[in-house]
Parts: C-alpha cells; structure tokens; sequence
DNA sequence: TTTATTTACTTAAACGATTAAGTAAAATTC
DNA sequence: GAATTTTACTTAATCGTTTAAGTAAATAAA
C-alpha cells in the first residue's frame, strides 16, 4: 500500500492531471502557488517519494555521484569522504562509495561500471599500483570526473591536491633546524605524483641545505606489515639515521614500534614526521609530529567542483586547485 | 555516441525485436543458441550496458544493497564491509554505504531515503546513541534488512552478531589467570545490547572467580578523545588497577598513552586486553592482547543473509546468527 | 471592444528496459 | 497426414516519472 504512492495516485486524489503534480512538485512556474500548496500537503500526508528509477530514466539524473578511493580504513580518506557527503547532501546527491583496494582492475572494473547512468559524477582517487593516463584521457570524456589527492594532471578534469612538495620542504627543513643531518625517508606512493612530489620536496631541501640525499637512508612502502617494520629495523640498525621522514601515514606505528624495540629514544636520538591524518596523533608517545592534509577540505572542494561541472558552472575556473598542508610541530621533533 | 547503445540499437542492426534482444541478454529459454550468440557478440562490441534506472523501473530491481554504518573509518566496519562487497559482487549488487556518525537522526534520514525502491535491501549496524526499537520494527516489514554487529533482538529480521558476552568472559578469566585483581572496564556501546553483554561477561567473570565488581574501576567513552585520556590518567593514579579491559578500540591509544606517562610498565605493572580488529595491535609495543571478531566473516555472513530474503531463500533459517570472536595472547598481558 | 499576452493547466510522448500474450513455423505424436 | 506440441520469435503494454506541445480562460494592451 504504502509503496503505490506515486504521482498518479496523488493527481487522481487532486483530481488534477499528473503532470500538474510532477511540475507542483518540482516547484514549476507554470503551476499557482495555490495548486502547489494542495500537492504539497498531500504528498506529505501520504509520505510521498518521487520513484528515484523513474525520474532517472527520464531525466537522465541520477541525483547519485560515485567516490572511488583505494581504501575507506584511512583517516584521511574517511575524513574526505565526510566532506563530500557534506557537499552532497547539500545538493540532494546520494553517495555511492568503492573500493578499489589499491587494485587497478577494480578500479577500471568500477569505473566502467558507472558509465551507463548509475551515477552523475564521479569523484576519484586513483590507485598508487600503476599509472593509467590513458584510461583516464578518455573516461573524463564521457563523465564528469574530478580527481582528488591522487591526481593524474594535464587532463581535462578538475585536480584537488595539496602542496605536497612545498609542505614536504618545509618539514624537512624544520628536522634540519632541529639539527638532524641523516634524515632517512619512508617512500609511499611512489607511482604516483603526490609520492614524488614529497620525494621531491624532502630531497630539494636536503640539497637546499647542504645535505646530501643517501639512497641508503630510503626506504620503500610494501603491503606487508612485517616487512615494512623489518625494513626500518635494518635502517636503524645500519644507518643509525637521526630523523625519518615518513611520506605516508601507514609507517607510522612500525617507526615507533622499531625505535622502542631498538631503544633509539624519541626526540633525543632520532626524530620522526610524518604525513598523517590520524586523530591520535597527539595521543602516542611522545605526540607525533605531523604533516596533515586538509582532508575534509579536499573532500569538499572535490565535490563542490563537481557540482560545478553537474551544473555547468566554473567553466573559466582553473582546474588545478591546491589546498595547503599544515606542518603540526609535536614531540616526535622535539624542538 | 557511446550512450546510445541500448537494446533498440541492437535490435536494430540485428534485425530483429527488441523483445529478442532482452531476452537473449537475460539467457531466456525462449531465444535460439545462434540468436543469443549474434546479440551477445554485437552487445560486447559496441560495448552495451544495460540502463540501471530501466531495468528498475520495470522489474523493481536495483542490483543495489545499502551499508548502513556509525563510520567508515574504524578496522572492524572496513573489514566488514570488504566481506560485504564480496559477497555484493557475486551477486552482481553495488554497494551503497551511509555513514550516521552515531547520529541517530541521520541513521533514520539515509534508511528512509531508501525505502523508495532506491536500494534492494539494508545491512545495516545501528547507531550506539540511542535504542529505536519500534522504529526497526516497522522498517522491517518495509524492506529486506540485516542488522549485523550492533543488532535489535526479537525483530523479524537477520541477526548477525558475535558471542559478546562469551569472549568477554574469557578474556576476564585469561586476565585473572594472569594474577589480576583489580581489573578496570573501559566501557563503550553501553546503549546496546553488544555494550551491555560485553560488560555483563566481563562482570560475570569476575564475579565467578570470587571478584567484586568495582564501580570505581569502570570508566565510561565519551567522544572527546582527550578527556577518555584523561579518565584513564585519573584512574590509574586513583586506584592503581592492574589490568584495563577495553571494550572498543578507541581506547587503547589512550590507555598505552597513559599508562607510558605515568610509568606503569605493560604488562609488568598493569595488562591491558582490548576489543579490536585493529592490524597493527601487534605493532605496538608491547603488542596488545585483543579479542578480535570475525569482522570480514560477518560482513560475509551478513550479506549472505540479505541474498537469501532477497531470493527468498532460507525461510526456516534460524535469524539469529552468532559468530566467534578470537582472544588472541599477546604481549600487553603477558603470560 | 478587439487582439495579444500571460497564466494555469492538460494531453500525450518519451526514457530503456521487462514481460505477458500472441503467432507462425518446425518438430513431434498419433 | 492431421492434430498437437514445441521452438523461436514479435507485438504491445507497462514501470513512474518528465516535458514538449497544446489549450482555454484570464488579463493586459491596442
């Protein structure tokens, strides 16, 4: 019973055609203020829905966009992913979220799978195992796409980013200041821009100062839990290095946990930063210097260009926008 | 260009009814192998999906489920939700996932936004902040739901939980096993039934081993993460107990926090055992005693359960499905 | 007062699929 | 060889909206 209200229903109980409902509805011009009021009160006292199939098929509209993300266990993902329902919800828009697991099949096999109509928009955050600029050159073609942290540039798509080599200079320079010569690096994202962006940033400022890059002190991310926290094991022991820089979140508790094991004390005889957007940041011992990513901004610069493009908006606006980074100074640097 | 591949295009170039060409793609009985073969090749080479918002429309079918959950940044939902996307897969189904920040206003919004034939189905774990008993039990008759991990006894509806109260128990008697005596209770999702039988175990434990119960050793989460810090500070200098067990998660950085600050050695002076699919509690240092639930087998499990009402199947099922969790002996408690 | 415009509707087609009902030809049974 | 059944289709209605096009009445302009 409950779910024969349509719009027939409510235009036979007016007595009024359907399409005056449809339009009452959507609030239409064409309609008096009169009628409106009439439709409006019943539809409510009949606890009226618009079919979301329907109006679809019809319109062509889903009122639904798409985030994709390598993962959701992430605080910076959730956090962006808040800020877009925040957008969304603004816009009447509901939210579909995948995925992909850093996996680049999936990603694809999702992708394709939201072209025929499922979804307005999508909003993505590319996976970090390969790089796909091909696919992507010509999926913003026939979907409006908005690209958020993980970005692939010079396509035509909207780019929301962080300064990540400005933020990633400015942190080394800050272990530097604080007197770290063997700053060792903890490389995540490598296939990607943002990873070599911060590469970068860490390694311009090493030179900056007068610090040579050691390939020794760098060490790569890998799946494997163990194997990372093993790796930074080997890197204390061998390099005995002063600072690490670690570009991704995921090193974090291995970084502490091998300086514990290994009795290299926290600030004193080696300092740690890190990319994070973890809440407990201030909460570990000591507190966990950080760098963090505006990350319920990009979420909601993301979504809120996307609502540009679903609108038609913004079209001489610049594609590439860059949200900055805040270096948070704790006690994992000391000084 | 690429839009306009529907099953009229393909009739079209065929030659022959729109009606064949659904019903070869759908395999029917009814269509000849060579037919089927001459529209599966061209459907594949001009690259036809069938419009979703159509195929709604007409067979009141979504291929959709919704993933209704406090949030998405936490190990156990992630997991879960992964087992859920498992499963959604094999049957073909996209996933929807709300997140209702514990807001029980929101919770209500998203699921009634669903009830218009958005979704075929909800799995859904309930907001801690308040119970909302009548409301499920209409929304039950509405649409095909699951409750998993934070579940409504005595509704008609799936079931799928963990053995709280068991595991708790045992956890209580591994601690006292240990030498506890004074064992203090971070108590979260106090509002539901999970929270109160996790509690229940804990309390029934002690009390089978000539323990009493103490008030004062029970500190209740609150969402402020600095004031959960601040609890534990307190009771430890208060009352010195010599174990915490943690109800959830969020309070073990907390509890490793304070205990670091104010020296009480885990787990020579105090054991700590926490509820937590957390995959780096054997990072920590020491690596943490958990009682970890089959997060990934419930969303497994869960979504299983929605498959089988939506397909009519399992109707004599038992709708109370109760899974395993695992104490798992790590270092935080010692022996 | 006549004509033009605006207001407030209605009619009917469309969106792209599914499916009940109908049918001609081929295959089977008697 | 006639009657029956099966096979392999087609026709047309339908799902619940939106919207282009049409229209009668009311209002404004001439």
């Amino acid at each position: 019973m409950a779910g024969e209200v349509n719009i027939k229903r409510l235009a036979q109980e007016l007595n009024i055609s359907i399409a005056t409902v449809s339009k009452a509805l959507n609030d239409s011009y064409e309609i008096s203020l009169k009628t409106k009021n009439r439709v409006w009160d019943l539809a409510k006292a009949l606890n009226y829905t618009p079919n979301p199939a329907a109006s679809n098929l019809r319109s062509n509209k889903t009122k639904t966009i798409a985030v994709i993300i390598p993962f959701i266990a992430n605080n910076f993902f959730s956090l962006a992913i808040k800020g877009i329902e925040e957008i969304a919800r603004k816009y009447g828009h509901h939210v579909l979220i995948y995925q992909t697991h850093e996996d680049i099949e999936m990603e694809m096999s999702f992708t394709n799978s939201l072209l025929n109509g499922r979804v307005d928009g999508i909003l993505t955050s590319v996976s970090s195992s390969e790089y796909n600029g091909d696919y992507y050159k010509n999926l913003v073609k026939k979907i409006p796409l908005v690209f958020f942290d993980r970005v692939y540039k010079d396509l035509d798509a909207y780019n929301v980013a962080t300064d990540d080599y400005n933020i990633s200079f400015e942190a080394t320079v800050h272990l530097i200041a604080c007197g770290c010569k063997k700053i060792a690096y903890l490389y995540g994202l490598e296939n990607l821009p943002a990873g070599k962006e911060r590469f970068c940033g860490y390694k311009d400022a090493m030179e900056a100062n007068g610090l040579k890059m050691n390939e020794k002190l760098v060490i790569k991310y890998c799946e494997d839990e163990e194997k990372n926290l093993e790796q930074i094991r080997q890197l204390l022991i061998q390099h005995q290095p002063d600072a690490l820089f670690s570009s991704i979140e995921e090193f974090v508790i291995p970084a502490y946990t091998a300086c514990r094991a290994l009795q290299f004390q926290i600030p004193d005889d080696i300092k740690i930063i890190s990319f994070s957007n973890q809440a407990t940041a201030h909460l570990l011992n000591p507190s966990l210097t950080t760098i963090t990513q505006p990350a319920f901004e990009i979420g909601r610069e993301a979504a809120t260009c996307l609502f540009k493009m679903l609108n038609k908006k913004g079209q001489g606006d610049d594609h590439d926008i860059v949200l900055k980074s805040t270096l948070i100074k704790r006690g994992s640097t000391g000084c």
